[in-house]
DNA sequence: CTCAATGCAAACTGTTTGCAACCGC
DNA sequence: GCGGTTGCAAACAGTTTGCATTGAG
């Protein structure tokens, strides 16, 4: 819960940059957000921040467990902040529209696999990839360019 | 199974590149590739080859079917011939070392899902993370730096 | 006062694009 | 020979790194 003694007891300094984009990421909880639009965001409670903060930041956000990393369509990184409960993502391949999965059935798969390899699995990554309603109705494909 | 058909049926082309890339592809089934590796290994049956028509190509096998994108830590592109039967992967995040799941659960987790939801499930992506029996038993993390 | 952290800009890496030459069909 | 395809090089986009400066503890 408390970003400056986590950070503090690791030898790490609480600083407003940390502070924003921790703030940035609860506002955003369950959605992955780039480096940019972590940057855009945290920029406007911390004017003049670099680019290069958001990534050096998300990088330790995902070493001391505060974040995580989330896998999507086309390679891209993106960060969630970590609550705890685990959940995976729906993505609109046409519109790029994310939804949420609530459940994890593969904690069991995990947890199967688990057994039977030479495997310890500490994390896994699970996407779907289709067409929301919207895109299915309108247009089939592509429909969502820009506004 | 005839590339060639394959790719006229759609006014597409049949081309040494083409062959040597598909090539690599079936002599590494399973094992997922990336557009880097395909161009060293299709290089020497095709010399000469550049980068551009590696990302051109797969692109382009993709859209046919005759490939399918993978999507491991890291956030870089790998591909695989699609040979019809599914899997998934396990990857060492200390080596990077690769496993191959057979199993598919998730197929029934998208029906699950599509039946729940409005979204069309065209495709998904699932990997598992963590050390593999030789990163445990040695070194416990990043053992494998190079030889 | 010390050393971790930042902003900036340059360097990198992976991917895409424009274009003239090339070559399947 | 028409038009899809290629290699090359330049352009891009996202990410990393070096370094002088700043500021948390």
């Amino acid at each position: 819960m408390d970003l400056g003694r986590r950070l503090r007891s690791r030898g790490y300094r609480l600083t407003p940059q940390r502070e924003a984009i921790l703030g940035v990421l609860r506002e955003n909880a369950g959605r992955p957000l780039s480096p940019e639009d972590i940057h855009a965001m945290a920029g406007k409670k911390q004017p003049g921040m670099g680019i290069a903060t958001i990534y050096r930041t998300m990088d330790l956000f995902c070493e001391l467990g505060i974040a995580f990393p989330v896998h999507l369509r086309g390679g891209y990184r993106f960060y969630e902040i970590n609550l705890g409960k685990h959940h995976h993502h729906m993505e609109c391949i046409a519109c790029g529209k994310l939804e949420l999965l609530e459940a994890c059935v593969i904690d069991d798969i995990a947890e199967l696999v688990r057994d039977g390899s030479d495997f310890l699995i500490t994390s896994h990554c699970m996407s779907l990839f289709g067409y929301c309603r919207q895109c299915l109705e309108g247009g089939k494909e592509k429909e969502a360019a820009e506004s």
